[in-house]
DNA sequence: GCATGATGTTCATAAATTATGAACAACTAC
DNA sequence: GTAGTTGTTCATAATTTATGAACATCATGC
């Protein structure tokens, strides 16, 4: 029993004949009395009663027209859905805490409504694991912080994020790397790309000989900060989304203070929703 | 795209591999290959990535394999729905107006209890044009008031019925077929075999030349002869389920009384329902 | 009664599809 | 580096499906 049995029966039913059904198929009567016999002996039931040289729909051929039906639909929708332009399904999406908290919402939202269809399944991480759930195919692409170096990504950039220093009111302003002497440094569980900016700022001084405390939300990383537990290096773009007037803000060199946040995928896979997203986030530049 | 090709790409994600796929499918690698890159060309779509000799299911193939799944199990539910022993569907049964009254709801009850899925379209009508709606296929069987002559049909006696002639209460005792001079005969339509046997009682005196009186219920004729508008002849058995203190019943000799009544059918065409209802019957008796 | 034009079936053969097995290429793990 | 994976390709065999001719039955019209 197959596709083509079931609809080469269903338009001997419908047709009321062999001989129209062949007509209507382009095929030769002799094969459609075959493939009846066929779908007949593979079901092991009498679709029709033959009488007079006419075939008459029997009880079980109705059971199995009602099926035959249901089954040719669903596979049309099946085709359809496949060949369907508008991207569908789950779309495996990474992103840095800091972007899911300040320019992932809009970008989110504008996607799900061009593609209702699309399920977006979001997860966090730091830029090294998402990188990694990217290039191991756990996520279908990512917004992270550092272009990957991995010849099976690629990548498209997408935002600039102005890092600044932040500190507590009492806190001296921080212009070089020894203002913040002694200070603990709170940022991110490591993975993260922004802690090797600071120590591409801090030079020789590695965080090794710095105290870190390790965070996971941004927001508790501020509310550290305005209570003098130490700095830290976050977005701008994340300060706008929590209370951040009482921290105090010191620039660092453009060189350091300027990363794009570059979204990355698997080069030479095409995911229809990712290519959608990709269409999206340049038209909307 | 059919049902096989469905099943092998399904076995291949469940399995996770050209090779597994192959062992459990009793088939060659390369035959799996091959089906597999047939079905992405007949959707016309990738369905899985291939990276390192490995294959990885694209958002395309966990599309299709949501149909897959669905298609298939459709599939196995039809085969199951055929080959099940249990008869289900509609079922197209006829009925004399007084069997429907009066012997049918019982069979009925029980077969509906016993066959929970099969849908009995009932339909009334007369002897004849029964008759003819079983051997014209638009009725399954139906239960009449005589065997039928034609070779087509087959027959089984299911009840014995008992015709009395019914009158007012003031109408004289009624013997012979003289003693009914002049009254108005209540019958069903025209195509009633209870008609007829009342035509072989009176002999010569053929109802061409007596008045008759048709009426197409049961309870309307017993009111009438109630109300002394005429007589009728009715089976005992449909006078148990009307008002029908107010008649006077008057036997007719038993060759004349006694009809069965037969339950009808194609001969040589094998409806499960059907020949369930059949076995119900002799069982019950 | 007899030809005509329907119907569906059967059968040998042709065409197309599907399965096989061997050879191959690329990667993993020891 | 070698053995053991993986999936692919290709020529060939096996199977399935399509064709066309011959046939049988029935309804219709003259």
């Amino acid at each position: 029993m197959n596709l083509s049995d079931l609809h080469i029966f269903k338009t001997v039913v419908e047709e009321g004949g062999i001989i129209r059904a062949a007509r209507k198929l382009h095929r030769v009567q002799s094969n459609i009395t075959t493939r009846i016999k066929q779908l007949e002996s593979s079901v092991d039931a009498q679709l029709f009663f033959r009488d007079k040289q006419r075939l008459f729909l029997s009880p079980n051929g109705e059971l199995l027209l009602g099926y035959a039906d249901k089954l040719l639909r669903l596979a049309e929708e099946a085709k359809n859905a496949l060949s369907g332009t508008s991207p569908r399904g789950v779309f495996r999406l990474g992103a840095l805490e800091s972007t899911t908290a300040s320019r992932l919402p809009k970008i989110l939202a504008l996607f799900h409504k061009t593609y209702p269809d699309v399920r977006v399944d979001l997860k966090t991480g730091t830029n090294d694991t998402l990188t990694a759930d990217v290039a191991d195919r756990r996520l279908d692409a990512a917004f992270v912080a550092e272009t990957p170096s991995s010849k099976v990504l690629s990548h498209m950039a997408v935002f600039t994020e102005k890092l600044v220093l932040i500190s507590s009111h009492q806190h001296s302003s921080i212009r070089r790397p020894l203002d913040i002497h002694g200070d603990t440094v709170i940022a991110f569980p490591s993975g993260c790309a922004y802690r090797r900016v600071l120590e591409r700022w801090l030079g020789d001084r590695s965080l090794a000989s710095v105290r870190v405390f390790e965070l996971a939300s941004y927001h508790a990383i501020v509310a550290c900060v305005a209570s003098g537990t130490g700095i830290a290096l976050v977005p701008e773009s994340v300060l706008a989304t929590v209370q951040s007037a009482q921290v105090t803000r010191h620039a660092l060199p453009k060189i350091h203070s300027h990363v794009v946040t570059p979204l990355i995928w698997r080069r030479a896979e095409q995911v229809p929703a990712l290519v959608a997203l990709r269409e999206l986030i340049k038209s909307a530049r």
